[in-house]
RNA sequence: UCCGCAGUAGCUCAGUGGUAGAGCAUUCGGCUGUUAACCGAACGGUCGUAGGUUCGAAUCCUACCUGCGGAGCCA
């Protein structure tokens, strides 16, 4: 892609003319006889993109560019000033310098932060300075003004006060850099997943049933809510409502991903999931993102093995893609954070059962708020303490104690354990949580039954274990949870464009 | 939902019972190479809301609202 992008991008910018598109094909390596085509309207490409000036240096020295985009600062003197313009398309600036010899000099000089301009000027090569090179303005001409009471300083804001202002913080360095890696994750566990041949599937938004375990559900309806229809009981009539029944916003794609894979053999999901519980914490959101992989004649080992080459996978390709931005957060963020990513990268993730996991924690000698238990689930401070103190690097945790665990997990030979995992990751705590999935349909009509779940909802979920069922198992993967990981981020607010959390819905 | 902390100028904060403050931003002026430019001046406030104690409350007390941190639920 990235070849792709620099051929096309080199082609527009040699060519001179008249504004048509033009298409170009490049035969893709990966795939010989096949061919992508890729067209850019001519317009477009008669400006330069401060990215390239960035990557391609060397070729615009002596040229003259012409670049559009928001101005970050602006200070002048009397007949001369210097504007750092951002275009967006990368996380630096571009210096542009402006002089009286402009007619709207002083117009430009006066112009607030954040206005947006274009530019036509020199490029010029400045390697003794502190920005590489710049550019000497010989036009500008004004697109949008700006306010004097744009809500950005020239100066650090607060995480907290940026919230408040969550239409415009994608302008600050910060939330740039933020966006653009989830952005590149994103696209890396598509990557990740489609090389391998995974199918993605679109697993339903709305939807009639729960995922036993994972949360509180918004409901999903069409009623007049100040009018309720009521059956003999006196409640709400479901069967009213728009799909016939009550239905929700999903809490998980994991049953559908089950069925597909029980198809597809290796799928996966990626989109969004709704939990309504009042969770106050920085690392949870009432509107998050979730990857499920679900994979047919595999045991829990073997998706533990792809959970680990997919946070590998992901990590290499956000610090190969945007070095700019990780480098920013290392300094600014979360010192030591590539030091970080660099050990999850190369180190072989730890893996513990829960028994072994409780044993350690007993013997640390460490004196915990919470007593550690064999048959108790594992605290925060337990999880942290397990992978930040004893393993130093992201580990597994697996087979734990089925009473604590959801009902769809696979019983082990033992009675007492299933087998699940939590992948514990240093900073974060719970990244992913996976499991063998139980594909005895015997097993599993009794543990509904249990459990006192209505079998009813479940009958084409049960069905899967009655037409040629397999052993199969996948994991869901908080993608916040993961941007947080990969940028050092505290708070998963910060890592969502616009947040949904209890009492906050304003953008 | 529980526990703790905090709400003072547009932003970040100081002020702990006696006249409401600073830095930055903004406005105006100065400055021929700046890098969060610099120098000078001006502008800027129901001290979160409501009640209470007191001669007097930003400051003490109560309730509520909002935000943050931690916990639970989980991803």
């Amino acid at each position: 892609m990235e070849g792709i992008n620099h051929a096309v991008n080199k082609h527009c910018l040699s060519s001179q003319g008249d504004g048509r598109f033009f298409i170009l094909r490049q035969a893709n390596r990966e795939m010989p006889g096949n061919f992508s085509t890729v067209c850019f309207r001519r317009e477009i490409m008669k400006q330069s993109l401060v990215k390239e000036l960035y990557r391609n240096t060397e070729s615009f020295i002596g040229q003259k560019v012409q670049v559009s985009g928001w101005i970050r600062t602006i200070r002048d003197s009397k007949t001369f000033g210097f504007i750092e313009l951002n275009d967006g398309s990368f996380f630096k600036n571009v210096q542009i310098v402006f002089d009286e010899q402009m007619e709207n000099f002083k117009e430009i000089a006066k112009l607030p932060i954040s206005s947006s301009i274009k530019v036509e000027g020199d490029f010029i090569h400045t390697p003794q300075a502190k920005q590489p090179f710049e550019i000497k303005a010989t036009a500008i001409s004004i697109e949008g003004t700006s306010n004097v009471d744009y809500p950005l300083q020239k100066k650090r804001h607060t995480f907290e006060y940026l919230r408040t202002v969550a239409h415009l913080r994608p302008r600050t360095n910060t939330f740039a850099a933020v966006f653009r890696v989830r952005s590149l994750a994103a696209y890396a566990i598509h990557k990740f997943f489609q090389e391998q041949g995974f199918v993605y599937v679109h697993s339903p938004i709305i939807t009639g049933s729960d995922t036993e375990g994972a949360g509180e559900m918004f409901r999903v309806t069409t009623l007049d809510m100040d009018h309720l229809p009521k059956d003999e009981e006196g409640k709400t009539d479901a069967s009213k409502d728009f799909f016939g029944k009550a239905s929700n916003l999903t809490v998980s794609g994991q049953l559908s991903a089950e069925a597909f894979a029980l198809a597809f053999r290796n799928v996966y999901t990626f989109g969004p999931t709704f939990r309504a519980e009042n969770s106050n914490t920085a690392r949870h959101a009432a509107e998050f993102w979730m990857i499920e992989p679900e994979v047919a004649f595999a045991e829990l080992p073997d998706i533990m093995d792809i959970a680990e080459d997919m946070v590998k996978y992901v990590i290499g390709y956000v610090l190969e893609q945007a070095p700019e931005e990780m480098a920013f957060f290392n300094s600014f963020v979360e010192k030591g954070l590539l030091e970080r990513l660099n050990n999850a990268f190369t180190a072989e993730f730890g893996r513990v059962t829960y028994t072994e996991a409780i044993e350690l924690l007993k013997q640390s000698g460490e004196k915990f708020e919470y007593p550690v238990e064999w048959g108790t689930d594992l605290q925060t401070e337990h999880e942290r303490y397990l992978c930040e103190k004893i393993f130093k690097k992201p580990v597994f945790v697996t087979d734990y104690p089925k009473e604590i665990k959801a009902f769809y997990m696979r019983l082990n030979e033992d009675g007492k354990t299933v087998a699940a995992t939590d992948l514990l990751v240093p900073g974060i705590g719970e990244l992913v949580g996976g499991s063998q999935r139980e594909e005895r349909e015997d097993v599993l009509a009794n543990k509904i039954k249990e459990l006192g779940m209505n079998e009813e909802d479940y009958w084409w979920y049960l069905e899967l274990r009655k037409y040629g069922g397999t052993k199969h198992a996948g994991y869901g993967l908080g993608f916040e949870r993961l941007i947080m990981y990969l940028t050092g981020m505290g708070n998963i607010r910060d890592v969502i464009p616009f947040p949904r959390t209890p009492g906050n819905a304003e953008f």
